[in-house]
DNA sequence: TCATAATATGACTGTCGAGTCACATTAAAT
DNA sequence: ATTTAATGTGACTCGACAGTCATATTATGA
């Protein structure tokens, strides 16, 4: 949690600090990425990082923190029960998803590169806190799907929630393996990931809600 | 590629060194394994590492060799022309992996413990080249099904190859995820991955071919 | 036995980064 | 105007590690 001395600055220039911290952990792992070199950027001193947090795990924590809001704020009020079925409401989640990284950028990079922070085990202990409640939630959905008569109900509630979990992030995984977006040279363009690519990923997204929807579906017509 | 000098030592003394730094690489991501811890633990001079290879990443270049040549031996000789279905021969590539890993824990921990180490650029780079591999070996794979009639041919090659890569990987990663196994706890016990629990993961495999083949096959009886 | 080549050694160098702390500067309060 | 509190500062400590190199040890061959 960032101490007091950091939410009495002005919002302008914890913005800029912000930033400045989210490009460095979008660009470097979280023990590659130096705080040195953000403070000599940004030209303040090292210790003043020091009077807004308690240290670099804690700035680490509180930057997931604030972007993962802004992402909710995205996808956060998308219902399952506004939508005909499973699908086109996962497609909404892309849908809006991509608006969100459209319009915050770093964010959004910063999020995605939570990923590649497995070492460092402090940082890994949070992303397997979010993993776990990303995972049971798709598990949720699946048990409504099945309870509804939707889903095949022949394969384990778990392996179901896996499944759909792994091919969500498999969608933005395999539009980066083919090069059709590069988030490491976006990034540091300070260009969205998708800029231009939109319609690439919904027929990406499209392709894999066939798949699924037969892998699926109970009955398919 | 090793000196001549690490040519000229005894297998024995050979082994002995490369098992203390498939250890050490498989319990930490390259930037964090420590040589000069190892050379310690194996009681010889840091100097002589260099003896016998040029630097770190020739090292670890090397191991990674090593142990793919090892897995090779489990899985190389499989031919999909000797099964009776895709998923036979999709099932008898996990049978003999896992014999693979029960056989050499050390060797399938660290080939495993290879997704962890996206940052350094130079090991990425390695391990792009061996996804690329991988990916396109699926890909083969799903056009020999396709052109045969085996297969769907409404989506893109490049997806159900991609398709089939992320959920043929998405089996050990639920395993792990769900607590099934603990590659680090068991890496550092010496024991196999999945000593104990090889009905289990089959019974995955199993749930995936199920899913899988409902998604991929053309028909389905 | 002696000379030469091969191998082993570990103290040392250079580099880097997180976190600290005594001091300086600025703002607020009286 | 003067005291007190809040904030800013950057040189410094401490630790870690890859890679080097002059020297020592061991093996080989004549």
């Amino acid at each position: 949690m960032p101490k007091e001395t950091f939410h009495n600055l002005t919002e302008e220039k914890k913005e800029i600090i912000i930033n400045a911290f989210l490009r460095e952990f979008a660009v470097h792992p979280y023990d590659k990425a130096s705080l040195s070199s953000v403070v000599k950027d940004l030209g303040i001193a090292k210790g003043s990082i020091y009077q807004y947090f308690d240290d670099k795990l804690d700035l680490f924590t509180y930057l997931i923190e604030e972007c993962s809001a802004v992402k909710m704020k995205y996808i956060g009020h998308l219902k399952r029960r506004d939508f005909v079925d499973f699908w086109t409401y996962f497609r909404a989640l892309y849908e809006n998803g991509v608006k969100f990284d459209l319009e915050n950028p770093l964010e959004s990079h910063f999020l995605h590169s939570l990923a590649d922070n497995l070492n460092s085990p402090s940082v890994k202990e949070i992303y397997d806190e979010m993993l776990v409640q990303t995972i049971s939630g798709f598990e949720r959905m699946a048990k409504n799907e099945i309870e509804s008569g939707y889903f095949r109900d022949d394969i384990p509630l778990k392996t179901i929630g896996f499944f759909l979990y792994k091919n969500s992030r498999a969608i933005n995984e395999q539009m980066e393996t083919t090069d059709e977006i590069n988030p490491k040279e976006s990034i540091e363009k300070e260009k969205p990931v998708y800029e231009g690519k939109v319609d690439e990923l919904m027929k990406t997204v499209d392709l894999y809600i066939t798949i699924l929807k037969q892998a699926l579906d109970k009955e398919q017509k």
